[in-house]
RNA sequence: GUGGGUAUAGCUCAGUUGGUUAGAGCGCAGGAUUGUGGCUCCUGAGGCCGAGGGUUCAAAUCCCUUUACCCACCCCA
C-alpha cells in the first residue's frame, strides 16, 4: 500500500539497475512447478519440503507446488531452454513472490517476495566474490546498516562425505543429548545439527569437528581465495564454521547476511554455490552460484531513508464552475508529462483549497476565479515566499511549464 | 506443528471492583473578516467496543467458542 509501494518500487529499481550493470538479465519465472522439482532440488528431508509447501493436485492428478524459492525454477528454466548452449556463462535474476506454509511472524510471511540472482557456468571464486561484493554494494547504496556477512564452505563431493562420516561418528556418541529433529536428520544430513538452536544440541556440538579442517585442497583454495578477494574489496565478513543452510543443494561457499534489527528472522539475504544441482536436475554438469534477498526484511531495514514520491509542483485552485472547466485541460496536459499539478473537482472555498495545497507541499498555487476572468489574468502564488504574480489566462499552460522547468 | 499476546473512532491508544448518553490525542470537515495556507481558538462528523453464544437487573469489562492479526519456538529470505 502507498506510500510503501513507492518505496518498494524504488528499491526494486535499484536492484535491477545494479544487477543489469553487472550483466544480469531478468528471468520471469513460473509460480507453479511440479512438486518433484522442489523435492529433488531442495532436498526431501528439509523442512521446506517436508512441511512448508503449498502443494495440491491439478485436474490431471499431477502434484503441483507454489514455489517456495526461486533457484529450482531458475535451474529448470536453464535446463529446459538449454541456456548453457547459448552462452557459456549465464547471469540471471528474478523478482517475485514465494510461498511457504509457516506460522507468520515478524519478518516471516506465507507469501513473501524475493530478489534473487543466479550465475551459471563459472567455477572461479572470483565469481563468488563478485556476487558478494555486489550484494554489499546494494546494501550500501540503500544505506542499510548493521548487516553482517557470515561465510562458510561446505566442501564438495570429494571432501564432504568423509567429513560427514566423521561428524556422524562424533554425534553418535552423544545421541542422548540431541533433540529429536537432529537425531532424525542424522542419517540424511548430520550437518544440520551444527546450527541447531536447541541449547542442548549447541552444547553437544561445541567441540564437534569442523568442516574447515576437513576441506580438500580444491575447496580450501577456493575458500581462501574468496576470503582474500573480500578483504581486498573492503567487505567485512566473519567465518562461521557452523553455518549450514537448510537447503541440500549447496556446495563450497555458503553465506548469510544477518541483520540484528530484524528480530528472530534475521537473515536478510542468503545463498551460496551449488555446483551439482544443474546436473542433478537433468542438465549438463554446470557450476553455479546464487542468492536470494528477503524483500520484506530488506524493507524493514531500509526504513525511511529511501524517499517516497515527490510532491506535486503546483496546485490549481478554481473558484467556480467556469474556472474548473478552464483549468481542467491544463491539468490533464501538464500531468501527461509528469505529476506536477493537483486540482480539486469539488467547489471548495479558497481557504480550504490553499490549506490542502499547503499539506500537499506544492511550491505554487494558481488561483482562477471570477475576478481573474474579468481581468484576464490568473494569480500565481509562491507558497514559500508568499509572492504573487499574474499570468495571462491565455498562456497559463506554457507559463506553468516554464516555471516547472526552472526548478 | 507448539506456546504467549492483542482486537474499542480513519490512526495511536485510555476505559477503575461489571452500572445508565464509550473517552483522549492526532487526523478529517466547517468556522473565527467578504476570495489567501502553515500557528492558535471554537464547533462538528465519525464506533454493532472483531464475530457468535452464555452468566447477570445490568457486559467494552466475567466465562466459553470462533476469526484475524502480532510475538516467540521451529524454520528460513
Amino acid at each position: 500500500m502507498p506510500p510503501e509501494s513507492f518505496r518498494w518500487r524504488l528499491v526494486e529499481d535499484k536492484f535491477r539497475n545494479l544487477l543489469e550493470g553487472y550483466g544480469f538479465a531478468e528471468l520471469r519465472l513460473a509460480l507453479l512447478e511440479p512438486t518433484e522439482l522442489f523435492a529433488r532440488s531442495i532436498g526431501g528431508e528439509t523442512d521446506i519440503v517436508e512441511k512448508e509447501m503449498y502443494t495440491f493436485l491439478d485436474r490431471s492428478d499431477r502434484s503441483l507446488t507454489l514455489r517456495p524459492e526461486g533457484t529450482a525454477s531458475v535451474v529448470r528454466a536453464y535446463n529446459q531452454y538449454s541456456l548453457g548452449k547459448i552462452s557459456e556463462i549465464n547471469k540471471l535474476y528474478y523478482v517475485g513472490p514465494m510461498f511457504r506454509y509457516e506460522r507468520p511472524q515478524k519478518g516471516r510471511y506465507r507469501q513473501f517476495n524475493q530478489l534473487g540472482a543466479e550465475v551459471f557456468g563459472e567455477t572461479s571464486f572470483y565469481q563468488d566474490a563478485e556476487t558478494l561484493v555486489m550484494l554489499a554494494q546494494f546494501f550500501h547504496a540503500l544505506s542499510v546498516k548493521g548487516v553482517e556477512l557470515h561465510l562458510n564452505s561446505l566442501g564438495c563431493e570429494a571432501c564432504r562425505p568423509a567429513f560427514r562420516d566423521h561428524l556422524k561418528a562424533y554425534l553418535d556418541e552423544r545421541q542422548e543429548a540431541l533433540c529429536g529433529d537432529c537425531r532424525r536428520r542424522m542419517a540424511e544430513n548430520p550437518l544440520r545439527a551444527l546450527d541447531c538452536k536447541n541449547p542442548q544440541c549447541r552444547e553437544a556440538v561445541a567441540d564437534a569437528p569442523l568442516i574447515n579442517d576437513a576441506l580438500c585442497d580444491g575447496c580450501r583454495q577456493h575458500f581462501i581465495g574468496l576470503c582474500g578477494l573480500l578483504e581486498d574489496a573492503g567487505v567485512d565478513y566473519q567465518v562461521n564454521p557452523k553455518l549450514v543452510r537448510g537447503l541440500d543443494y549447496y556446495t563450497r561457499t555458503t553465506f548469510e547476511f544477518l541483520a540484528g534489527d530484524l528480530g528472530a528472522q534475521n537473515a536478510v539475504a542468503a545463498g551460496g554455490r551449488y555446483d551439482r544441482l544443474v546436473e542433478e536436475l537433468g542438465g549438463k554438469a554446470t557450476p553455479a552460484f546464487g542468492f536470494a534477498i528477503g524483500f520484506e526484511r530488506l524493507m524493514m531495514l531500509v526504513g525511511s531513508s529511501v524517499t517516497p514520491l515527490a510532491s506535486p509542483f503546483v496546485a490549481l485552485i478554481p473558484l467556480g464552475e467556469e474556472a474548473l472547466r478552464r483549468l481542467f485541460p491544463i491539468h490533464l496536459e501538464l500531468n501527461c508529462q509528469a505529476a506536477v499539478t493537483t486540482l480539486s473537482f469539488q467547489q471548495k472555498s479558497l481557504k480550504s483549497q490553499l490549506k490542502k495545497a499547503d499539506k500537499d507541499g506544492v511550491t505554487y498555487a494558481l488561483i482562477v476565479g471570477p475576478d481573474e476572468f474579468s481581468q484576464g489574468e490568473a494569480i500565481c502564488r509562491n507558497m514559500r515566499t508568499k509572492e504573487q504574480t499574474k499570468i495571462p489566462l491565455n498562456r497559463l499552460g506554457e507559463a506553468l511549464r516554464e516555471l516547472y522547468h526552472e526548478c
